[in-house]
DNA sequence: TTCAAAGCCTAACGCTCGTTTTGCAAATCT
DNA sequence: AGATTTGCAAAACGAGCGTTAGGCTTTGAA
């Protein structure tokens, strides 16, 4: 058992990392077969499917968002602090999966039909939590904007390109990334 | 001839809509064919080759990039004002080539090797234009944020995750869009 | 020690892929 | 009007795809 599952690991990893790189589509079963070390059919003990990898590599992630969000979206932090906390941990999210999150972010439409659907109203929930604190904070007079829905837009496009650049080599941790992206966000560009 | 640049064009079209909807690698020239009404032995009387689809369009919305920033950084503007001129020309190339743009941004890893380096060095051109009116802010004291690099790349993220959400029926303008995203980026969501 | 399950392999299935060859008909040019 | 290029189709190529069936070997529990 104790070998299935670190398999079974090995071979999420090395699939993350095809579908990465090259895209779900463009990545054979006996790509990452051969990159395991094992024959094409054998990688069918551990997956029903090509499609099985996929969701477990979406969901499990998925599930990583949710957990660092839930505890923030019911503490008594105001919309500033709360929408800090938020930045901070779903980058940190990000930047400790960086390759499951580019599957997460690029590769979730090759999902089939019921996952799919669940998929999309999963991801629909989580940015509700944005969108909701947003709200608050516009309501309560402490940010800018009038449209929520174009903000989260913006908030998202911000926080979520960090899977295309951030190396881990580089000299930026992800805490210091998520404290500059917050400024960013908070306070923009310009000096007044 | 008006009649080949016809189909030339369709063909494009067509292309570059399956490109950004199922993704390079899972559009057959075949599908592209059906949907054309051709055979698809007949693409190629038109292209080459389904990589060069992908040259054409990726590099055709690469042109307007550049002739949309060209006059802006000869211009003699202020570091603000060039970078809400290059904000707004920028997601205006976007939002008018949304299909082009999905392809450009997700799809141009699958260019093959000469190109690839092409397209590759290019982009990196052109963000360079982006990098020094950044720059030259940051040295005059315009802009916050003493990390240069970083800071493009939050500007990009910005920028390039329109093509995701922004919708042609929607009530928001290109120019509108740009003007709101001006002022996130430069003004911030918090009121000081 | 027995025995079922787990893990893997060989072989093959039906299918789709990008692309080429060849030829024909219509449009274009001289 | 004749010559030539253009646009398209029919047919096929070799290759790669996801997946399955069946059998062998090792493993872990009783």
């Amino acid at each position: 058992m104790p070998v299935a599952v670190k398999r079974k690991e090995q071979i999420l990893g090395i699939a993350g990392n095809f579908f990465r790189e090259r895209g779900y589509a463009a990545t054979s079963m006996r790509h990452i077969a051969r990159k395991v070390g094992v024959e094409p059919a054998s990688l069918y003990s551990h997956f029903k499917s090509k499609d099985e990898i996929l969701q477990y590599i979406c969901f499990r992630i998925a599930d990583e968002f949710f957990e660092m969000q839930e505890p923030i979206l019911n503490s008594m932090s105001n919309p500033v602090e709360k929408l800090k906390r938020l930045v901070t941990g779903h980058i940190n999210v990000i930047i400790h999966n960086l390759e499951a999150a580019s599957v997460f972010f690029n590769e979730w439409c090759y999902l089939k039909k019921p996952e799919l659907k669940k998929f999309i109203a999963m991801r629909e929930r989580y940015e509700k939590g944005f969108h909701d604190v947003i709200q608050q904070g516009i309501t309560s007079g402490d940010f800018r904007m009038t449209d929520t829905n174009f903000t989260v837009r913006l908030l998202f496009s911000v926080m979520n390109g960090v899977h295309e650049w951030y190396k881990t080599s580089g000299k930026v941790t992800p805490d210091e990334a998520g404290e500059k992206m917050s400024e960013f966000i908070l306070e923009g560009l310009a000096i007044k």
